[in-house]
DNA sequence: TTGTACGCGTTATCAT
DNA sequence: ATGATAACGCGTACAA
């Protein structure tokens, strides 16, 4: 039993004849032997299974990508994903975590649909925790969000580089750090490319189609009407496109239009298809994991305050021109 | 020991004082006490975890609802949700029922995310196993899948209902059991009507917005021009709806839709937002894990050879009004 | 009504 | 280089 034990787990100390290390593998091989992860669990105290705590999974298409990148870096360490799905109600998360915490995870992901700052749950305290899309309002614990001032930069980069100098700012009302990064990156942009900021030229409301929508009437009304618009996301885009059809304006030739999300079915089955900003789910998940190995492998506490940040690179599609005419200001 | 493990499992058999009871439960809430899974599902030959085998999570919005609909049922019997997604390729399937059995799962779930019919792999012999929106070949397995035809009956009827005769079908071209039971839910309803069909009505392309555009081209050319078409999903809708403006045919007024799928993001987001049909994503993950628990815990082998099929609701938005003239045919 | 002892399948320690 | 044994924490048959 022990030497079985030591050659399957590549045991460094312990050494055995290669004849018999052979011979283990191809018994185990021909029987279709391996480890009982219970009784490994129990006698190792460490499941080797990681809690995957994600919010309203069920409401957006990113959580997926999230879990994808999560698992990819999993499956390289041998853990496994236990998925509870919760909502934002605290009294849910508190009994999802429980329900990690008995089930003895070594480690949770908590991750958020969009991009929050949250109080940590108590009941994660002492449990290795990597946040996701989150930051943790006291820094406790690591946490990767992504790049939204650097989409926004490459968003309106984008626009400037193709000529455009009246650029509107379609956005939402919530006060997230979504909502602020993108403005602090379109604002930057400007400034960089010598455009001077245009308070008419923002418009809030809510993050919907119908809000996008709406917003877009109000800001082409401007006088000059801009010819470019950076979105908040690809539904407020949505709305964007259907203002424009309805003033005759035809996108990207009276009017680009850049979104953020990259929502595939929104951004691809839009005509003409909408050019946008990708977030980085995939690349959160995984991160995440990565980072929540090396806390339990390496043991290693974390000095980090700062959530790390992930790139949001441009996906170019069809609805950025260059301006029809210039402008006379 | 003995009469701690049996007063917090609630044994029938043995009996405790009530005062032991009482003391007993206090003591446990207080140390925050519970039986350490590990070592519990070591000696029940039993981990409580059933594996949810789900394909292409990452690219669809649907897989968060069967996942919630599983999850809701498994909570209720302390069940936890092991999570691996795979692709349709038969090798990663493999790889991933395989690290399922690793874990010790009592059973798996295989969810598909179209509505598909497959062989059974190899894997998955004497492991319990529910299939969802998807038919297994050789009916061996227990599975549960949408309504295509009550489906599509429904979304006709709704036309028909309002008084259209002539109406169309923006169908794909996949021979997958969705297209096969969406034109028989349509045949039918014609058919009841007393509508005679008109193959030429019936035009199918991919399954993606811009096959819905080109397919709505076609079928609008028909003379006298239908005034309602069904769309095999939203997608394809989208493109109707791109199709639609350019003829200047507004809608509902000139041309009534349907969809299916009811993908929230494009349903809603369209204008006006498109009346749809419902896939049960969160009954269907519900239903499958449901069936496992009795299969599990009831040791109930399955006679049971088809499988079960929910309803899919028609969801009523702003996409259908009457036909704008009679047609004179 | 409660205590004792065993076994679930591992891995770590120590002996051979 | 390999084998024997203890321990992980639980549930349960049986003894007390």
């Amino acid at each position: 039993m022990t030497t079985v034990s030591h050659i399957l787990n590549n045991v460094e100390s312990a050494r055995a004849s290669d004849e018999t290390r052979e011979r283990v593998k191809a018994t185990a091989a021909r029987l279709g032997y391996g480890p009982n992860r219970m009784a490994r669990s129990l006698r190792m105290q460490r499941s080797e299974m990681i809690g995957l705590l994600s919010e309203d999974i069920a409401t957006t298409p990113h959580a997926g990508r999230i879990i994808l990148g999560a698992q990819d870096a999993a499956r390289e360490e041998g853990l496994t994903i236990v998925l509870i799905n919760t909502t934002q109600s605290a009294a849910d998360t508190a009994r999802d975590i429980d329900a990690l915490r008995r089930q003895q995870v070594d480690g949770i992901l908590y991750a958020t649909m969009y991009h929050r700052e949250l109080e940590l749950p108590q009941q994660l305290s002492g449990l290795p925790t990597v946040l996701i899309d989150a930051e943790d309002r006291a820094s406790r614990v690591p946490g990767v969000v992504p790049d939204e001032i650097g989409g926004a930069r490459q968003a309106v980069q984008e626009l400037v580089d193709h000529g455009h100098r009246r650029i509107g700012f379609v956005t939402n009302v919530d006060d997230v750090p979504a909502t602020r990064g993108r403005l602090a990156g379109y604002r930057e942009t400007l400034e960089t490319a010598g455009i001077e900021f245009d308070e008419s030229l923002v418009v809030a409301r809510a993050s919907e189609t119908p809000g996008g929508y709406e917003a877009a009437l109000e800001v082409l009304r401007a006088t000059p009407r801009p010819t470019a618009l950076f979105c908040y996301n690809d539904r407020m885009a949505m709305g964007v496109y259907r203002a424009a059809a309805e003033l005759g304006l035809r996108i990207p030739d009276d009017l680009s239009v850049v979104g953020f999300d990259n929502q595939e079915i929104v951004a691809d089955g839009l005509f003409p298809s909408l050019t946008t900003v990708a977030l980085p789910h995939y690349e959160m998940g995984q991160w995440a994991m990565q980072r929540l190995i090396t806390i339990l492998t390496k043991d290693e506490r974390d000095e980090l305050a700062e959530p790390a940040v992930l790139p949001c690179p441009l996906v170019r599609r069809e609805s950025v021109g260059p301006p029809r005419r210039l402008e006379q200001d």
